[in-house]
DNA sequence: GATGAATGAGATTTCATTCAT
DNA sequence: CATGAATGAAATCTCATTCAT
């Protein structure tokens, strides 16, 4: 569900996994991580789940922070990428409504991760991962965020962001289509980009 | 910090402490809960920042669980009293305005426990507050969701809740005085509510 | 059920309690130890059971062991005289018969205890009780055992004392009416004992 | 000295040890919890008469109870045979005075595991192997008891089982060859089935 | 590319017991 | 005649990590 490459093929025997062992823990600990959290997701867990040995991830992977930080790199690139995309376009509205369309499609494409970022954050904090996603975010920020704009537009160019990130959990009890919501909540983040970028207020 | 009641005076002695151990013990439960998680706080700190043995919690709470429950039960009734009100007041904007408004003033009363529940999501998913919770946020949602209104409505309610709680938190690196950013919050999340419930667009 | 002596009048009222606690102490004690063992049943427990506090308990025992001990002496007391008895009376099978049944009405009248004894030898055996036990079995052994007998009729008198105890227990899921099983008891340790004096082989 | 199976040589060096851990878990588990009861043996203490870390016991056995449970299944599975054995032989005196002795010797085999059995039965309740004993104890008389026979009887089968196994402990007191003792007991055993087996009694 | 065996640190929890009031 | 508050010791169990093979 999780699993981000589909390395191999599909029919099913345990020897066609060669190589892979890599990939295959990152997905199951993304898994688990986004579904019981951090701390409560022992490493033996994860093991069982793969059905091979604790000692066989230790193999693969210096720590159990490693392996959330390897995770977090690969899925967070795109990010990494839309600031430097960012950073060099005009500061005009047309390019904020397209950091936020891109980014809302950056969300959809690593649900989990995001998912287990934003339920973690305080078991996140003293990791390398809780540091580095913090500065990301700060980056989006700037990207967006006009620093001459009043404290309340700075807000709603806060909130822009916080909307894409609650819209993909706090919406799941909501009925409907996912797309469709997915689709609603941009506008909703496109439009509070609008109206901090137009100024809702007359500026002195 | 986050001590609620203040109870003696502040002189340092042993003594003076005479039955306000409880309240202690929820203050700097809190106080690490929220500082380090709930998962990666354990008791033998918080009886050690209160020069008692683990065992004196155990008197006072029979679970590490229950100490959590017992703060949030105690900081989270004022939600409870905003939902029985808001369902006996129509269902007016000026109404869903004072919701937004007083759900603000509950939040910065309380900002450590809803740090803490924003923060610790994962680790609070199998505890009783997290149910708890959940449900007190569905109770929320649903004196202020007009359930005619289209999604991206809906979206604009969650949205200004959620901007409310994010308020409190990633605005913190933000410069400025706090009062004034918590208008500058309030008044965002306000205008959600308007635009929602005016509907932006034209329905069918 | 395993209460043994009814102080007071039986109306229900909370406050014909008075001065018998220590009995109630006792009372419930030898339930909870007969039923979940002496280890297993914590003072915290036997306090709950009867809704006063632990420090009530020590206020009328010195320690949980004390507890079991001023069980077991009044209840075993009837032991003690059967034996003074024993030693009184001619070495006939007569007296050995009598001894046999007199045991069998003692072990009916403190069958939680006996019951607790024989289920508890190992948590028993560094207590006081569990040396006294062990003297009092053999002090009755004295009183039915020839010396001169051989081996296999040693077994005999040994096996008769046995069988009473088994037969409180391990015949509690044969069908049947219960003072009919003892009567049956009785007989086969009364056959026992029978053989065992009469010497069941030619001695030399 | 329960050690069941002897495996390597006594040279003491701690190397030699290979792969036999879990085998000197259960003799050493078994030694003290024959001796001081289930309860007051400590998994500290397991490890330390094997000079381990508690955590190695949890690599071997998921809990303080399987360790128990394994050593029942190891030892009690003979138990199972002679049930088996029994169920397919018809239901003569020489029959069941081959159970009999057979039993006696399984009984002389892992005397330690039924001493314990028996001295635990309160802490052993609530545990799998406390069910599980029960049950066979139950298929043992069942392959003795004629169904037909008066309650006189039936208690006299009970009563052969029960002789033989308070042989083992309640006679360690009494002077004399062990092996004699035991075909003492073994005969008196021997004797109550035949005298059940004939009737005792003219039956109606 | 992995496993089997183990460890050291630490977690939550329970218990008998004490003592001032 | 009892309670409220606490303690010190210990119990069971879990975890991330290591290392020889």
């Amino acid at each position: 569900m999780a699993s981000r490459r589909m390395g191999g093929t599909m029919d099913g025997t345990k020897q066609r996994r060669r190589g892979d062992t890599r990939q295959r823990i990152q997905d199951v600990a993304l898994d688990l991580f986004a579904e019981q959290g951090y701390e409560k997701t022992s490493l033996r867990e994860i093991a069982e789940s793969l059905d091979v040995t604790k000692a066989a991830l230790y193999y693969h992977f210096k720590t159990k922070e490693e392996i959330l930080v390897s995770i977090f790199d690969d899925l967070t690139q795109p990010i990494l990428d839309l600031i430097e995309w960012g950073r060099q376009q005009p500061h005009t509205l047309e390019t904020k409504q397209e950091i936020v369309r891109r980014y809302s499609g950056i969300l959809a494409n690593a649900t989990p991760l995001f998912r287990f970022m934003q339920e973690n954050q305080a078991a996140v904090r003293e990791l390398r991962v809780g540091e580095t996603f913090k500065e990301r975010m700060q980056g989006l920020r700037d990207i967006m965020i006009d620093p001459a704009a009043d404290l309340v537009d700075q807000v709603r160019y806060t909130s822009a962001i916080f909307t894409l990130h609650a819209g993909m959990f706090f919406l799941q009890d909501l009925a409907g289509d996912p797309e469709e919501k997915r689709r609603a909540v941009l506008e909703v983040a496109s439009d509070l980009v609008t109206q901090a970028h137009e100024g809702t207020r007359k500026k002195p």
